[in-house]
DNA sequence: CAGTGGTCTAGACCACACT
DNA sequence: GTGTGGTCTAGACCACTGC
């Protein structure tokens, strides 16, 4: 370890054999498990490591970098606290994914009013439409892209016991997610970001949504039968992958008649 | 340390020299950390060190709890985690407070559609009421009481920009806050979990929110100034300190027209 | 300068899961 | 038993703050 050059540091104890550094005193500093953090990372990003499989134990990551144990396992503390690894005690430390059935919908919000969160059996999706459209302005902004980029636009229902709850439009760049159709979103049948993860490579790692209470237009209404006039619950997502590359922007109208928004806070 | 009964363990290194142990081998095991944990979470809870004061170093309480300043080190990062504690590099660790300019409203996730937080300056508050009255059922059961005990209500409108924004009707346990009154609301300018600490030594440490979309009443459209069939955003908080106690159920109806409500997911 | 939290190491042992 | 993550210690040194 120690080659990078934001490291005007020098190590600890017996890890202090670097070469002159160039700069005697830099500016920033970065500790040791940071860096060690960020190649991780950059790991995990390069597909090094596949969803679901673990990554190599600590000792080994330990050798490879020339660390100690404890500054790796620093470093897979704050990843695994970011929800990028999972820690398993004598198993060892692997890679998350959205594909896990424990916690079926990761970034979903949603609670049904009464009951416990898997009272209701699993949601039925309904991919209503899927095309190849030109990004309009604001989706370009959102996705960092410019106006007129291809991206596909996709349109579903979501259902919680034949109850259409969610309508969600859904924007992706048009590159990462070549290939991507109608009949192959039909054909999966979990999570729409593990289909991601699994056919694209693109995996969400946080997301920001902004939430608002709206009344729903024509489309909507029907398409989620509910009244005009009845309040709706707008939630817009914008979802990252690693090194905080907007991938998706979701825009979302819930019911909340028989469902509600949970937020912790803390 | 390792005084405490649920300490199957016998302890590490050095730290091996307990009299024998009632149980041999008993099925639950608790890190040395975590009791380290629940002893600060206790002397807080005591009032031991008052909100934004500095507690003992991490030498001292490794000390005082005869374990590695490691140890002690591990129980405050969780408790710093839980924005229990704050550690100031240099400085010291301090007991959290809602008290603090930084973070002007801990708790509060509205922000406005465009510019930065602290672009629109100060909230303005308004106490619409504030009277004791026995509890609902509903409310009883939010803070744990039985209904027809006394609770406080306190309605208030919080404005930004001289748009009223946020209108709260909320409900606090009679017991702990005894003498608080509509002069002492309207008296403090800061926020009110502030005051809850400095007046009443409650500590409001974590909260939830349920929220969905409603349609405002005729009262709520007055102290809003909105339309009727105008969506807004209901926000259903319960509050709680330590060991998990409710202390506050808050009812508040928002604006999200010029502001909106957000949420980070990971 | 001394005192605080922050980083790093090396080594020991414990709890858990597989084989 | 072997290997994994999890806990604990002891000691060194670094970075920041304030006297």
């Amino acid at each position: 370890m120690n080659t990078a050059p934001p490291v005007p540091h020098e190590g600890a104890a017996s890890n202090a054999t670097d070469a002159a550094s160039a700069a005697p005193s830099s500016p920033a500093f970065s500790p040791l498990y940071q860096q060690i953090k960020t190649l991780i990372l950059q790991s995990l990003q390069a597909g090094e490591w596949k969803p679901s499989a673990a990554i190599p134990s600590e000792m080994e990551l330990a050798a490879r970098f020339k660390v100690s144990q404890g500054t790796v396992r620093k470093a897979i503390d704050e990843l695994a606290a970011e929800n990028l690894l999972v820690r398993r005690q004598g198993k060892g430390t692997f890679v998350a994914t959205h594909a896990e059935q424990h916690v079926q919908y990761r970034f979903l919000r949603l609670f049904p009013n009464s009951g416990n969160l898997n009272s209701e059996g699993p949601a039925q999706r309904h991919i209503v439409d899927c095309k190849r459209i030109r990004a309009p302005a604001d989706v370009a902004k959102a996705l960092g892209l410019r106006s007129g980029d291809p991206v596909l636009q996709v349109r579903r229902v979501l259902s919680f016991q034949a109850i259409p709850t969610i309508l969600e439009d859904l924007w992706l760049p048009g590159t990462p997610f070549k290939g991507l159709t109608v009949e192959r979103l039909r054909g999966s049948d979990g999570p729409m970001y593990a289909l991601f993860e699994a056919e694209f490579g693109v995996r969400m790692v946080r997301a920001e949504e902004k939430i608002r209470a709206v009344l729903p237009d024509r489309d909507q209404c029907t398409l989620l039968a509910v009244p005009v006039g009845a309040p709706l619950l707008s939630v817009e997502r914008t979802a990252y992958t690693y090194n905080d590359v907007p991938m998706e922007l979701r825009r979302g109208i819930y019911r909340t008649d028989t469902h509600y928004y949970r937020n912790n806070l803390s």
